[in-house]
DNA sequence: AAATATTTTTAGATAAGCCTAAAAAATATT
DNA sequence: AATATTTTTTAGGCTTATCTAAAAATATTT
């Protein structure tokens, strides 16, 4: 069965959408999700579900089913390791390579992903710290929290990002906030829930309640 | 302006049925490069003369405007920098790139072709010998010659193939035939006009016709 | 529970890209 | 030069993916 580059991305909108809570992707949210009028999506739902690439009932919103699934999460490891590839062999920053992989990930070709993803060394991990699935669409686990969470006197590694914003990437790496780099909590203001911190050994930054919560640490 | 992965493709057998001798491309002649019905060839070439990425008048074909060739040779540049990824990069054989290249070739971001010559070494050549346009669109030229004209007696280093058929590339390689592999003539045989040829020293290969014809070399 | 608000679906259009069949123009043949 | 053939265009349709406006269903508030 052909899949449109079209359909591709509403699957990947509905796994974006239902995946973390299991619940089905409202016509709305996939509306708002793709920037598509919510009449446009009742259509191609109804479209897809004839696929039978989701589950839908009228008013009840969208779930994927198992063939949906594979595609979507095969989207998504397509979309991380050319991310990987731009940032790690094409020498591209972390914030400007989202729109490129939005298009690279439509290539069909599936000699293309495993010669990708052995030429990248087989990584785990995007360049903004997210899983890359694995080809049967398995995502690595790992224990991070939001480095809001961590306590005073904590200490932690960056691994990933909340939010995937060009300007928050930017604001990031300005700050020496990067994949890997050590963070340690010295002290939180509790009336702005703002957190004094030091990055890499050097102290001296004070990060807002937004970049904490859109930042993920490991503990060490 | 935007332009369409289906105008691209118009563009691009424009170019390859008017480059080499000027004269324009009709329409019967892109309906079957393309595999797409004369008449909706006609409702086409009328949409890219209204964008002016094309000449055309009723009956008479079409020529590429300079923005035509230049939409036209930046696609070639892409297919062709693909490919040389493909192969040195990512081990595929000088027979599996081009599907694979044709989709690539649409994705849309100067930096990322930019990044991508640098990274490959701005190879001038493709795996098949094709020159790569530079971002100007200058084709990098080189004195080659169909194997079937050397003489008797003379050598050369295969430089390039007319035909781009994977069952042509897969019969080349297993006769040794890569692109720098040293050739020499030996003798011709007019009742058929085969040549038998010396591979990298080794003698005894009799190659048809048709084979010379579709092997580039350059003299040595 | 009735009224109001929100969400979702239906209805009817539009544009891009394709098709086949028929008409018109250009080219080739007698 | 007239006729036949080939090429190209026109006409009319179809599908996909989108839209807006209106209707219907669901959810929320009073």
């Amino acid at each position: 069965m052909e899949i449109s580059h079209t359909e591709e991305n509403y699957l990947k909108a509905i796994f974006k959408l239902s995946e973390q809570d299991g619940s089905p992707a409202s016509t709305n949210a996939i509306s708002s999700e793709i920037n598509i009028s919510a009449a446009s999506v009742t259509d191609m739902i109804k479209r897809l579900a004839e696929k039978e690439l989701i589950h839908y009932e009228k008013y009840k919103g969208a779930t994927l089913t198992e063939a949906g699934r594979r595609i979507a999460t095969h989207l998504i490891r397509k979309h991380r390791l050319w991310e990987a590839f731009l940032v790690d062999k094409l020498g591209f920053t972390w914030d400007e390579v989202h729109e490129i992989a939005e298009q690279l990930e439509h290539i069909k070709s599936p000699a293309l992903v495993e010669r990708l993803d052995q030429f990248l060394g087989f990584p785990k991990f995007d360049p903004h710290g997210d899983p890359i699935p694995d080809a049967d669409g398995n995502f690595a686990f790992r224990k991070q929290i939001p480095l809001l969470e961590l306590a005073v006197g904590e200490q932690g590694a960056i691994v990933g990002v909340q939010d995937h914003s060009a300007a928050f990437l930017q604001y990031l790496a300005q700050k020496q906030l990067v994949l890997g780099s050590s963070v340690k909590v010295l002290e939180r203001f509790e009336y702005d829930e703002s957190l004094q911190i030091e990055i890499n050994g050097s102290p001296g930054q004070t990060l807002s309640k937004k970049v904490c919560q859109n930042l993920f640490v490991q503990k060490q």
